[in-house]
DNA sequence: GTCAACTATTTTGTATACAAGAATGGTGAT
DNA sequence: ATCACCATTCTTGTATACAAAATAGTTGAC
């Protein structure tokens, strides 16, 4: 047997979490997990355990984990927060990026606009978590691009609702468009606000949002 | 024995980190620990794989835990962030508290005051620690609650080494009156400057935290 | 004397066993 | 028929056992 079982274990997990294999509110059962995994229950535990430290189960002592639902407030609320710290990252970026983050962002913005033109949306969706992660890495802020991305995984499923929305491909891709121009220039105050707007949940996206929480919802009932 | 034995165990080998008991690069070896806190090993590792999640210790394959040292650099853009997130609270705060939130944010003002007067840095440290929570709350967003609270806990050693410096009592409360003022008035750009301000590791402060650093490493050496 | 290789020991990772608390089902009383 | 209480069953939480990998220690060769 692989030497950490349960690493790979919490991925698979956290993978079914944010494709929603496994819904909010759900039991997880070890013996359960255990036979599908074909594993003893010790390293599923270790696994549930890392997840319910990052937020994504939640373990009431000795009643079992169930996966957490945030609800609309909170899923709101943590795209407030995404949108702070791209802001962030893009401000860094914009003072900081080098040669190398240059053509990175200029690559993945390449791409998302084949994926545009082409009308791929999945591909589109692809391609934009690789442009925002190059946004990411010019911060030059460890720290940073780690908070980044692993509340950008936590927010995928949420994220893939609203791509749904029409014409949001080709808006999504303008915003790119002026994100970049604002880093490459070395406008700080204008890679914030452009990269803010991007992600924040404002005027109709908020009602996207929240229908498709809601069809989400009524989907699993 | 109690339910969640491991939760307990998570929250003091957390505190001995925290307290700098178990220094970064400390190997945490599963038995020991297993001895001093008279469980076996399970209830050890399921701490330790927690503790992994929120990157205050690194797991290494077959190799056993230690805890992390994040270095300077690193531990400066924690700082950057922690910046942006309390301005980020502070901007809400100024639009969204209500009468007990002004209570509650006058009070722990007051209370930072007469510890800062009668020079007890111990009791500013921690009124200090109230006022800021105060103001996560009065955000009205969990989420970022959550996350500031999370990031200003694992700060905590680090906040405590610039606290000594000289006059940096009196600094920081003429600043809390500020961030203040600002909330109360509503003032969101304002609010968001001046905790950015307040957080933030510039000028003087940037060589403060290093030497701190420095003091820190070699007094466990 | 130093370096390398092999063995022994320690330590992690997973499985299993057992104990204690929660959920469930059934029986009896009202 | 409904509700409450008790017993049974199921599930979690912790301990222990065992296997595999890494480390350390020792021996031998150059």
């Amino acid at each position: 047997m692989s030497a950490n079982t349960h690493q790979k274990l919490r991925d698979e997990i956290e993978n079914c979490i944010l494709t929603g294999e496994f819904h909010p509110g759900e039991r997880l059962d070890e013996v359960q997990l255990a036979g599908r995994f074909n594993v003893s229950r010790t390293p599923i535990r270790e696994a549930l355990l890392q997840l319910s430290a990052i937020g994504l189960v939640e373990i009431r002592p000795r009643r079992g984990a169930i996966v957490v639902d945030p609800g609309p407030e909170r899923v709101f609320e943590m795209f407030e927060v995404m949108a702070e710290l791209e802001a962030m990252a893009g401000a860094l970026a914009a003072r900081r990026h080098q040669e190398q983050d240059r053509s990175a962002i200029l690559e993945a913005l390449e791409r998302c606009q084949e994926a545009a033109e082409s009308d791929e949306t999945d591909r589109y969706y692809y391609e934009n978590e690789v442009f925002h992660r190059a946004i990411y890495a010019a911060s030059h802020s460890g720290f940073l691009e780690e908070q980044c991305t692993s509340l950008h995984r936590r927010l995928r499923p949420y994220r893939r609702l609203q791509l749904r929305v029409r014409n949001r491909m080709t808006v999504s891709l303008a915003e790119h468009r002026e994100i970049v121009e604002a880093v490459l220039a070395g406008d700080a105050d204008a890679a914030r606000m452009s990269l803010r707007q991007h992600v924040a949940v404002q005027g109709d996206r908020f009602g996207d949002l929240v229908s498709g929480l809601q069809k989400m919802e009524r989907r699993r009932a």
